[in-house]
RNA sequence: GCGUCGGUAGCUCAGUCGGUAGAGCAACGCCCUUUUAAGGCGUGGGUCCUGGGUUCGAGUCCCAGCCGACGCACCA
């Protein structure tokens, strides 16, 4: 083999070579493991750790993760992926073929091994293999740097690269596998909640007509069999309640949104969300959900691995606040300065209201509505104080086209976001059940996007059809897994806590 | 969309004032039967993101573009 032959390219020959000595890397299926990695290390002296005679057979099987070669010895780590163990061959005992066939294997190809456990000179728990097994070889070469004490010498940083091929970063990044790996308990954790409690999971629709219950621009597709224009749902809302409507009293699904918008530390194109919906339940019943929800799944996943940041107490009620209340205690902006939009203006010209990290006054601009403008001022003023979990309640009735009207505060509806660490994590009202009031708040939505809002609430028949085959009382709430794993993982960027992020394509 | 920073070997990175492209690890060859960031001796490996420009000469300076990170904007 030349010397500038590629990587690749030697390996297709030592993939040739492995195959003559009778060890066909691609030609297993099976391979009984007696123990994981971890098993193996906790479980050491019952499997006969330092026993001279009897002891039990052990198989293990991973990754090659390192290859320290002596001549006619050698030893390697082999990771499963739930940990590492380090094996320890000697070619006498190995025998020809299987001791040549070591020498053609590299770092990253899979192995069986099978042998008696002992404890090397220097302290370590290994395995003193008597028979090898090639389970695959690895083409191409993998990042796996050099490790000590836990700590990664060389490894795979360009964040790109990791995104792009993400299993490298599973492979050779612990912390990111953590991650990731969490998310997946705590879908599970959200499941089992619901799931306890008498809620039904279901799976609604993701091609639609008109895509409803969430503000959004949409991805649009085209359905060949009908010559059909579809959208990508952008929320579960809708559906979910016409499941209501059906005398299922409580639902909920997990499912993917798709929401045509930028991408950030925060936001992905596609992104899973959690709703759920409960006939006969109001806002505190919401707010119980929630704060046990949290309190559920918290408590089942494991601490964030960066432990600079201590994970949020769930253990108690959440804070709960009135949304203006907080708004007066930030900008000294009262209620009735806000009880229109011309009043709000002349208010914020006259206190020069600021914007606490930009220093720039606020002005009421695009906001074409009230409650826009009231949702800014939570956003800039409010928003980054809620580190506790807190409760904001009472929403303007033109950013809830669903939710119902409060009957005691004119403008406003039975609505609350939940936050923690000054970011929303969730969002609940009590659900319209009057079709008349729904159709109306359509209506508006409508008469919005005629004036050219893009995500203005499109007018839902069938939805509304629904409701007026009658709805019980309904409490309904929504929350972005993603964000949920990113808070309970510590993970500053959305990215971390999704397999697969969007990437522009190379 | 705007701004700042970045893109050099398989990986992690250095590269001075514009003067032959560098290191460690990985790879390849040889030695080595308890090593663990194994060790010793030797060898090979580059579209310096892409395309223009300035210059005798560009990884380096200028322009445009691509991709990314961060911030802003957008985002109920």
């Amino acid at each position: 083999m030349s010397q500038d032959a590629s990587i690749r390219d030697i390996r297709l020959d030592k993939l040739a070579r492995l195959r003559e000595l009778g060890f066909d890397p691609f030609g297993v299926e099976r391979f009984y493991r007696t123990d994981s990695a971890r098993g193996l290390i906790e479980r050491f002296a019952e499997l006969g750790g330092e026993l001279e005679e009897g002891k039990p057979v052990i198989c293990f099987a991973g990754r090659l993760a390192s290859q320290r070669l002596m001549g006619k010895a050698a030893f390697a780590h082999i990771s499963d992926g739930d940990g590492k163990v380090q094996a320890y061959f000697k070619k006498d005992e190995l025998g020809e073929a299987a001791w040549d066939a070591f020498q053609l294997l590299d770092i990253g190809d899979h192995v069986g091994v099978e042998g008696t456990l002992f404890t090397t000179k220097t302290g370590e728990k290994s395995i003193h293999v008597t028979e090898l097994t090639v389970l695959s070889k690895a083409l191409q070469p993998l990042p796996l740097g050099k490790e000590k004490d836990g700590h990664q010498w060389y490894g795979l940083e360009d964040v790109e690269q990791r995104y792009r091929h993400r299993h490298l970063d599973l492979v050779t990044n612990a912390e990111a596998r953590e991650v990731l790996l969490t998310r997946s308990r705590i879908v599970r954790a959200v499941r089992e909640y619901f799931d306890t409690r008498g809620f039904f999971e279901v799976e609604t629709p993701i091609l639609q007509l008109e895509a409803g219950g969430a503000a959004a621009r949409t991805f649009n597709t085209h359905y060949n069999a009908y010559d059909l224009n579809v959208k990508l749902r952008i929320s579960l809302e809708l559906y979910l309640k016409r499941i209501i409507c059906g005398d299922v009293p409580k639902v909920y699904e997990i499912g993917r949104v798709f929401r045509n918008e930028g991408v950030s530390n925060r936001h992905n194109p596609e992104f899973t969300l959690l709703e759920w919906y409960e006939a006969y339940a109001n806002l505190e019943d919401v707010m119980t959900t929630v704060e046990e929800l949290f309190r559920h799944v918290a408590g089942l996943v494991n601490q964030p691995q960066k432990s600079d940041k201590s994970l949020p107490d769930f253990s108690g009620p959440w804070r709960r606040v009135q949304l203006l209340e907080e708004i007066e205690r930030h900008t000294g902006l009262t209620s009735d300065d806000l009880s229109t939009l011309e009043k709000a203006k002349r208010a914020l010209g006259e206190r020069e209201v600021k914007n606490p990290v930009t220093g720039k006054r606020i002005v009421a601009g695009a906001e074409a509505n009230l409650g826009g403008l009231i949702e800014k001022l939570l956003e800039v003023f409010v928003e980054p104080t809620l580190i506790e979990p807190t409760f904001v309640v009472g929403y303007p009735i033109e950013t809830s086209p669903l939710a119902k009207k409060d009957p005691e505060r004119p403008g406003f509806t039975r609505r609350f976001e939940g936050y923690v660490l000054g970011r929303e994590i969730c969002n609940a009202f009590s659900e319209i059940n009057d079709p008349i009031d729904q159709r109306e708040r359509f209506e508006h939505q409508v008469g919005e996007r005629s004036r050219g809002d893009e995500e203005a609430h499109p007018m839902d028949e069938e939805f509304l059809y629904a409701l007026e085959c009658g709805m019980p009382p309904t409490g309904g709430c929504g929350i972005g897994i993603d964000r949920m794993a990113m808070l309970l993982t510590g993970s500053e960027h959305l990215r971390e806590v999704l397999m697969f992020p969007m990437m522009k394509p190379n």
